[in-house]
DNA sequence: CTGAAAGCGCTTACAG
DNA sequence: CTGAAAGCGCTTACAG
């Protein structure tokens, strides 16, 4: 499939490959009726410029990367949409890779994206990444990167990310206020920072509000649907229930959902729901999910931004590590109990 | 961020920039004494092979372009992951862009990728995409190109595509045989083949049970969730009411369920719905929703194959159009009128 | 076993 | 206004 070059052009034309380039590029050098010329007969010709070989001689390919951890999880596949059309917008391809939770293939899509001479990086690391040694060695390259909602523990990298602990007094204020007290943790990993950080301000909400924390209501699981399944099910066996969960993130939840409706506790009437999310998902759920309302799309937006800046600003300054507010949105699955307050 | 080059590595080697590449990709030339050195330093110089210069030589990237209707839509999030897998288990990589239902920047898409010199092309084509003139000049130009789950009309292209006829067929015989006899269509536009071959479809089942259609109850509107709300409030206001609604996809069935509960119309008491969708989605309906499936996961990695089947092929074969066969899934959307059967 | 030559398709100074 | 020269980082024959 041998497409047309410039130099096809030329011989057509009888002029040399370099005033073809110049006339595509309208460069003032060539005449206005030359480059006409040149433009009719490549089009003519149906010629597309080879814009790996314009990187190659340009230095700089007008391309990020990103590594994606999983598409099936919508709140990726939001984020990813607006990371597409902010770096558009901003005159960015974008090449989407999907590690699919897998510390391996994240690795590989890095280097893939790097071999391609991206002009950034913006990734969200896998839930299973403990390995911070590509982040070092990418550092070293001096090739701009940026985290976005997850950043792996032990890097000052430059990074957008929800301000959990916020959220999450935000929302125990909130429901503490209408009398609850009693508040089970599903949570999730704490090696990953969304993981610990929620934990810490489930805690220090809790503290804020005077509540007291038992230890058995703390349960540490994945952010599958299955891992808040099986955590409901385990604090099921338990002979203490809680009147709150208080889950990792939406897909937890619909896994509390799945388990309660199985073993036939009801929401809200039994167990009050509240988890991390957004709310285009939380309106799925029957009842709708009480939220800490996290926005794909602003992440999206806000993170390649924070990278284009990175790339375009010469002076090296300072790596800004971007923190969103998020607030609690009540939704339908805790019970108000004093339906008088708003 | 100039990285580390050949050329680095045989300087320091002092060696000669050819020994260097053949070195690194194990060519028998090099003595295994020579390789051995020439890796190490140049894993100890961090050295990334730029594989857009490789490209250049090879006039071969490995690389694939897909063009995605919209990563919001479940349906095509999932897709696009399975794409993802299986092209990089046939040893491609793959740049994901999103025209967002939009037929500008579906074209521009197109462009930025054979200027990429992708080896092949993946595309499913926006709502609104009723000009074909790209795809006659891609088709000139001899780039290897795969349509999947829509493809515009005119054209004859390979495709992978879902055999909604089938389904339909499927589904009503199966719906009808509970006794059910009035059914609305509420159809997509009939430009993409999407549109007519499930209306097609619908109306050749319909024929087949000998069921009467009543055109007041056929509906065209859009595929998005505000369509199917819509022209639910149309059917609302007209003096004859169906007894199941047969929607375009998922999200026109979402739009009705809304709708629905807006007016206080129950399902599946009062009114069934099935829809094209997949069960993954299906589930998350309350009522869970009756689908003709469609499993995005199948329709990506056949359309990788097709496509790559049409790249490494050298002998150019008939263009192949694979339909995949659906089935029917009751799920609860739509009630059961006779308990015994199973 | 090692290297000199030519080329992939484009661009950037530099001359004329 | 037009072109000859050199180069981006790599690879592929072809010699020695």
């Amino acid at each position: 499939m041998a497409l047309i070059t410039q130099s096809d052009i030329a011989k057509r034309l009888n002029v040399t490959r370099v005033t073809v380039s110049k006339a595509l590029r309208d460069h003032p050098d060539i005449s206005t009726k030359l480059k006409e010329k040149i433009k009719r007969t490549s089009k003519e010709l149906g010629y597309t410029p080879n814009l790996i070989a314009k990187n190659l001689t340009a230095r700089k390919t007008f391309t990020l990367g990103v590594v994606i951890p999983d598409l099936e999880n919508n709140f990726f596949a939001y984020a990813t949409d607006s990371i597409i059309d902010a770096a558009s917008e901003k005159g960015y391809n974008v090449f989407v890779t999907v590690s699919r939770e897998n510390q391996q293939s994240e690795i590989l899509n890095l280097k893939n994206l790097i071999g391609m001479r991206v002009d950034g990086l913006l990734v969200c690391v896998s839930q299973h990444s403990r390995d911070i040694e590509v982040f070092n060695e990418i550092e070293k390259l001096n090739i701009p990167l940026v985290f976005f909602d997850r950043k792996p523990d032990g890097l000052n990298s430059q990074s957008v990310v929800f301000a959990d602990n916020y959220g999450a007094i935000s929302a125990i204020d909130s429901i503490a206020a209408e009398g609850y007290k009693r508040f089970a943790h599903f949570s999730g990993y704490s090696n990953i920072s969304i993981g610990h950080n929620r934990k810490e301000g489930f805690l220090a909400a809790m503290k804020k509000n005077e509540l007291k924390i038992d230890p058995e209501w703390i349960i540490e699981g994945g952010y599958e649907i299955e891992d808040g399944y099986n955590s409901f099910m385990k604090l099921n066996q338990k002979k203490k229930f809680p009147e709150i969960i208080f889950a990792v993130n939406d897909r937890v939840a619909m896994g509390v959902y799945k388990a309660a409706r199985e073993v036939g506790v009801k929401i809200p009437e039994d167990i009050g729901v509240v988890a991390y999310g957004f709310n285009e998902t939380a309106q799925t759920f029957t009842p709708t999910l009480s939220i800490i309302n996290q926005d794909p799309r602003k992440l999206g937006e806000i993170a390649i931004e924070s990278l284009v800046d990175k790339i375009e600003q010469k002076n090296n300054l300072l790596d800004r590590q971007i923190i969103i507010k998020e607030d609690f949105i009540w939704n339908n699955s805790i019970k108000r109990k004093n339906k008088l307050r708003k």
